[in-house]
DNA sequence: TGTTAGCACTCATAACCGTCGAGTGCTAAC
DNA sequence: GTTAGCACTCGACGGTTATGAGTGCTAACA
């Protein structure tokens, strides 16, 4: 057995591929004479029969009972992926869609994935997820301050990865304009690339002192840039799509699908999941218990981290069944990424349109 | 039967509350026997047996098969939410997590009400729902510029509702942090109050006018006020807690649990029927197919307008079955608008602590 | 040594069927 | 108008059987 794995031969791998596929086209056991059907084999069913019990030996089979069909186990699924899968060529229409993301109106990274993450779900039939991992390392590059009205104004506070966050500020006293002008000239000056851990006291001491007869507004105006840090790096995952996993069989089960659902609102896990597998860069996939999410042991998460300047700004996949079309859904990704990717390209380079994001 | 439904005796309102309530709390039909065990009644099985048969003739009750007990009808639970319904008391738990809102830090509306559909929805164990409507009447009250690097900054909106948005531009050539002073200072003079419809091609040239050298700008930025205007009355739809509604077995149709989801998705059902329905700040109960929602007929929806100055600035929402604890639900919505519109209060008026939203 | 035909065997699925029991409607007595 | 009693209905449950897909094994074959 130990140098029967050594490597499979080329009949194994066309009858492993044959049985992925049609496995992942009808979602039930397949057994060898539907193989015989699906064509491309010159032996007889017997012959495939006895490969089949090998492959099962080997580990990339399983079967349900006695008398069914193989269906392929975690293993075999991760070879098809990682050696038998099949370039998958998009439609012209497919290739459309995803283009148009580039017309549409859209400036916010966060627009920018969700529009994606319902692209990809409705795309390959699976659910789309959008993935703003927690980065741990964010800080405020410049703040700015709005002035409304007597005793309301707004502060704005742009991170230092592009995203922006806005909160009103009602305070007891009247604020006068120039004193929302000075606020923020302050706050760029005191806080601007800090992170939490490092605002300390005597800077806040000293940003008091600037403020002078404002400096009643510090009190707030600090709990709302704390309110702000946290945010900013409290990660986010949108979900698009949950209803099409209900048409495959794998998710009739009610609780099951109750937890899987769960899991998706709480959000921990799958930023958990995106944060610590992330592989620099490139496609992901988690086939079952894979991804160490139990509720997910059905299933398999596929997703590709959108990066620019090395930095990680998010990442769009898709969750599906285990038996999921994966060549669709990689060339899916690819696609998809490719055209975020191009629309947050590096700030001064190419530009030939109006706007886009940063 | 015309003027026999002229009005229900004491008893058959007795009836139908006690059959209502069994049914809330156990799901399935509730027989003669079960409502005499639940005590209150002083009479047999068989005379209550009667007034069932009655009941149903009137409309009230449905009867699954021969040998099963009554279910209400939709006018059933119809009179029992208008007229038979008793107050729920919350435990001071409930409360106290109710109140833990406005401690929470946030700022902004929508995270206001998406924090207040969560608890909504883990207080009562159906589906909370968030809804900001389309106004169709939003306007931007005030424009702001964020100078950031040469032909990069980002352009900030403040709508006539309170809610802020921003997006970021990038031009083919370099913007000057003057010239980005002096656009946020043009659009407020020009654009600030106008709705979409009423900007003009003379208001536009105007603008160019005043941007001079700079005016190469004013392209990108108009498209991008368009944007802004379009997302700030598109409504917005936020759903928490949809995994509780698998624990009733009404949801147990998978196919039919995922049409539900599907429209939960597409939010415009739900912004419609709230934007048709609302009835001034009232809570609203639409009980099955009184939403005109095909696949909303097998449940029940309550929302609360968030109104403030006259003006309706979101809801929240409870869905679940039919059956749903329609006095625990209506309480807790009402616990929670009334905070939530604490919260926002005339900005003026009596303020306490530090920050809070407008 | 690898391939193939044939065959007995296994086991999930569906259909069928009787039993059980909850709950009713009806009737007759109070 | 109320109540006890009783026959009746009908879904739920559990056991049995028939079906058929698909296997493993054996023996013959190239």
């Amino acid at each position: 057995m130990a140098d029967g794995e050594r490597e499979l031969s080329e009949r194994k791998k066309q009858i492993l591929k044959a049985i992925v596929d049609a496995h992942i086209e009808g979602g039930g056991p397949v057994g060898s004479k539907a193989i015989l059907q699906a064509g491309g084999m010159n032996c007889s069913s017997a012959t495939i029969r006895n490969e089949m019990a090998e492959l099962e030996e080997m580990g990339y089979l399983e079967q349900p009972h006695a008398s069914a069909g193989r269906v392929p186990s975690e293993l075999g699924y991760r070879f098809y992926v990682d050696s038998l899968i099949e370039h998958y060529a998009m439609t012209t229409h497919e290739i459309a869609q995803i283009n148009n993301l580039l017309r549409a109106k859209m400036g916010e990274l966060d627009q920018i994935l969700s529009a994606a993450s319902h692209l990809a779900s409705n795309l390959t039939n699976y659910t789309g997820i959008a993935i703003q991992p927690r980065t741990g390392a964010v800080n405020i590059a410049k703040f700015e301050g709005i002035y409304l009205e007597p005793s309301h104004f707004i502060l704005v506070a742009v991170a230092s990865n592009g995203a922006v966050k806005t909160k009103h500020i009602h305070t007891d006293f009247k604020v006068l304009p120039e004193s929302v002008s000075r606020l923020a000239e302050s706050l760029n000056a005191m806080l601007a690339g800090l992170s939490a851990e490092r605002i300390t006291l005597p800077i806040i001491m000293e940003l008091e002192t600037r403020m002078g007869a404002d400096s009643g507004m510090i009190g707030p105006v600090m709990k709302v840039v704390y309110d702000l840090l946290s945010e900013l790096d409290a990660g986010a995952v949108q979900v698009a799509g949950i209803d099409h996993l209900l048409q495959y069989p794998e998710y009739s089960d009610t609780a099951q699908f109750r937890e899987l659902l769960g899991a998706l609102e709480k959000k921990d896990d799958i930023l958990d999941l995106v944060s610590t597998t992330g592989g620099e860069g490139d496609i992901n996939v988690l086939i079952g218990s894979e991804s160490r999410v139990k509720v997910m042991n059905n299933s398999a998460l596929v997703f590709k981290p959108i990066v620019k300047d090395g930095q990680t700004l998010g990442a769009i996949g898709v969750l599906g069944p285990r038996r999921m079309d994966y060549a669709k859904v990689l060339a899916t990704l690819e696609g998809l990424s490719g055209n975020i990717e191009n629309l947050i390209l590096p700030n001064k380079q190419l530009h030939n349109g109006g706007e886009s994001d940063g």
